[in-house]
DNA sequence: TGACGATGTTACCGATCGGTACGTATGATC
DNA sequence: GATCATACGTACCGATCGGTAACATCGTCA
C-alpha cells in the first residue's frame, strides 16, 4: 500500500509518487516471487537483491503479505495488457482475439522454466481465505471468467457459460502443465484443441 | 504369541514393517500436506498431530524433503488406484473408462475446499529441478500422459498425442480452476467439454 | 532372568524467518 | 548556518524453522 504523502519538493525519479527504494524492491519482488514462489522468497532476499534494506520494505508496504498482494496486482494489469491486446489486432473478431492470446500462450508455456500463471501459483501457495495475495488472485479469476463468457457469446456460441468454462480449463490446464513438461509439452497442442472444442460449440 | 503376522522379530503392529509411529507420521503429513501445502507445514505441526515427537519422524524419513517424496508417492498410489478404477467397471471401453474418472474429478472439483492435484501442487510450490518432491511429481506426470496417449489410441482417435494432450489439459485445468473457483466452478463443465473433444477428434 | 536392539521422549542446536527501534545522510527553506 | 522533513542504513528482536544428542522404555529371545 503506497499509503504515503506525496512528497512536493523533492520529487523522486520513478514514475510515481514513491520513494525510489519503493520501486526497486517491487520490481525485484515481483521477479522473486514469480520465479521462485512466494513462500520460499524471504524478505532478506528481496532487499539485498533490490540492494536495499528491511526498513526500506516496510516503510512502503506493510507486510510481506501485502507485498505479494502488490506483486499480483501488478501481474494482473501486466496480464490483461497481453490478453486484450489481440483486440485491437482482431477488433470485432472476438475468435481471432482470443485465439492470438492462446498462441503466445502456447508458445511460453512451451519453453523450459516456465512458471506459469503467478496468480493460479499465489492460490495454491495460500489456501487460507484470508490471505491477501489469495484474494487478489481469486477476484482476477473470477473476472476472467466474465471476461470469457463475453468473449464466447461473442462468437456465438449455444452455451456462452460452457464454451468458456472448456476455454478456462483449457487455459489453466495450459498454465500448469507448462510447468510440469516444459519443452514439447502439451500446450503444444492448446490452439488446435481450443479450435476443435469452439467449433463443436458453434454448431 | 497369538496372531502374529509374518513378521521377522522386530514385529510392529502397523500393516508394514515399518514402525507404529511412522505409519501415524505418513497418514499424517499426506493429510497436512495436501490441506495446507508441503511449505506451509512444519515438521512440529506434524509431529504434534500424528501423536509423536520429532527423532521419530527422522528415524523413518531422512529429512522433510523425503517425508513430502513420500506422501507424493502415496498420492499417486492412490491416484492410480481412483484413475484405473473404471477400467473394471467398463472393461475395454476406453472412452467410458476415461469418462468414469473425469465424471468423478468434475464432482470433487466442484465442491468447495477443495485443494487440486497434490502433485501438481508440489510442482508449484518446488520450481528447482533437484527437490525429491518434484521429481516424483514430474515423473509421475510423464506416466499420466504416456497412459492418457494409450487410451487415447484405444478410442480412435486420428492423433492420439494430440488428444492425450487436449485430455491432459482439461485435467490439469480441473485440478486448478477448482481451487480458484470452488463450488459452480468450470469444472462442472468438465465432461461435456471432454465428450465434445473426443468426439471432435474421432470421426 | 539378563541383555540387546528398536522405539519413544526431553531438551536443545544453529539458522533463518518476518518485523522493528533508532540513529544517519541529504536537500530544500529560512 | 540552523532547522526540519524525508529517505535510508545499522543492529537487533522474538518466534519458528529443520534437525539432533542423550536418555528412557519396551519387546523379544537366549
Amino acid at each position: 500500500m503506497p499509503s504515503k504523502r506525496p512528497s512536493p519538493s523533492p520529487a523522486p525519479d520513478a514514475t510515481e509518487d514513491k520513494p525510489r527504494a519503493a520501486e526497486r524492491i517491487r520490481r525485484t519482488a515481483r521477479e522473486l516471487f514469480y520465479r521462485e514462489g512466494i513462500r520460499a522468497i524471504g524478505v532478506e532476499e528481496i532487499v539485498s537483491q533490490a540492494g536495499v534494506t528491511k526498513p526500506s520494505l516496510y516503510r512502503s508496504y506493510a507486510s510481506k503479505d501485502e507485498l505479494a498482494a502488490e506483486y499480483l496486482r501488478d501481474y494482473e494489469a501486466a496480464f490483461w495488457e497481453v490478453f486484450e491486446a489481440g483486440a485491437q489486432v482482431h477488433p470485432g473478431d472476438a475468435r481471432a482475439q482470443l485465439m492470438a492470446y492462446f498462441e503466445g500462450l502456447a508458445q511460453r508455456a512451451t519453453q523450459s522454466g516456465y512458471r506459469g500463471c503467478g496468480l493460479t501459483n499465489a492460490v495454491v501457495e495460500y489456501p487460507g481465505d484470508e490471505h491477501p495475495a489469495r484474494r487478489v488472485a481469486l477476484t482476477h479469476k473470477r473476472k476472467l471468467r466474465a471476461r470469457l463468457v463475453d468473449l464466447s457469446a461473442a462468437m456465438g456460441a449455444r452455451q456462452p457459460a460452457q464454451l468458456a468454462d472448456g476455454l478456462l480449463l483449457l487455459l489453466e490446464g495450459a498454465y500448469a502443465s507448462g510447468q510440469l513438461f516444459g519443452r514439447g509439452g502439451p500446450a503444444a497442442s492448446l490452439v488446435t484443441v481450443a479450435e476443435q472444442l469452439i467449433d463443436a460449440s458453434l454448431r
